[in-house]
DNA sequence: CGCCAGATGAGACAATGTACCAGGTACCCG
DNA sequence: CGGGTACCTGGTACATTGTCTCATCTGGCG
């Protein structure tokens, strides 16, 4: 539990308050800062990248550094808390993770869809008998264009 | 055809004309320092960082500017000479590429293997149909321990 | 409440890549 | 085969995305 974390919890959307506690658990300080940061990110409407999430606390008055907001956003990913997204061009945005996912993100407006399943494991099976290697991560990512900017295209 | 590169062909590897040709082709111009990328890219064993491919030509004593470089980089990616790979923690690498392709890399060492039947199409089915998407592009990458990494491992 | 390990933040630095521009050169064409 | 020109070059400055250092500060614990 974190004092500081209590005194201001009423003031705090839970899903920021939910990822605080995660902090603590794991044993790391909740602290202004990181508040904020967690504040920035469950506010963006998709995934991010760390500039963009400066940008909306620079709105909101009460930045951080860049270094703290970088460390922190490390930090996240590290526990998981975040997860990176890679794209095809731009590499590393950042999204809100629950554990391992996949994402589908539309190349025109960012739109963004998990998916969980990505049934990828005949792919790695196959392939650790053909070449020998002992496959223990995989990086997959969908592109497209979601159904709004189908419509508007069309 | 291009008389910069006739006049120099019996001095290079087949592997290098068959690019420049390509460049040609293309209707880009074959030039000193574009050849000096592509005999850099034809010489490395595996994927490698325009840094690598820069060190390689200043051992070589002839490397070109960085810009030139990476602007020759960007070339053959957009005329698909050149892959770029995905990492998970480093982006971007690159490599001599045959059409579609994923790649199999090896964590410790670096090694590499490329597979082109990637069997995503049933996925991208279905998740068209789940969410609407229209679904044009996809980024698969597998990491994992090559065989002799493990054996060493071991 | 006071101590202190851990966190902060300003700024330097690093890696990767793009923009600009004066000067150079491969290629087309006659 | 040589000249004109569109394209290419390379050096430098700059942009982006991070990381590191270090003096200072602060949340958490006793």
């Amino acid at each position: 539990m974190s004092r500081y974390l209590d005194a201001r919890r009423e003031t705090l959307p839970a899903a920021v308050t939910d990822l605080a506690e995660q902090l603590t658990e794991a044993g790391y300080k909740v602290t202004g800062p990181r508040l904020a940061v967690l504040k920035a990110a469950t506010a963006q409407p998709g995934a991010f990248s760390v500039h963009e999430l400066e940008q909306w606390l620079i709105a909101q008055g009460e930045s951080p550094g860049t270094a703290s907001i970088f460390r922190t956003v490390r930090l996240l990913c590290d526990l998981n808390l975040l997860q990176r997204i890679h794209g095809l061009d731009e590499c590393h945005r950042y999204s809100l993770s629950k554990g391992h996912g996949h994402h589908l993100v539309c190349t025109n407006c960012g739109a963004m869809e998990r998916f969980d399943n990505c049934g990828v494991q005949g792919l790695v099976q196959q392939l650790e008998q053909h070449t020998g290697f002992r496959i223990s991560a995989h990086l997959i990512e969908l592109f497209g264009l979601c159904p709004r900017c189908r419509a508007t295209a069309a």
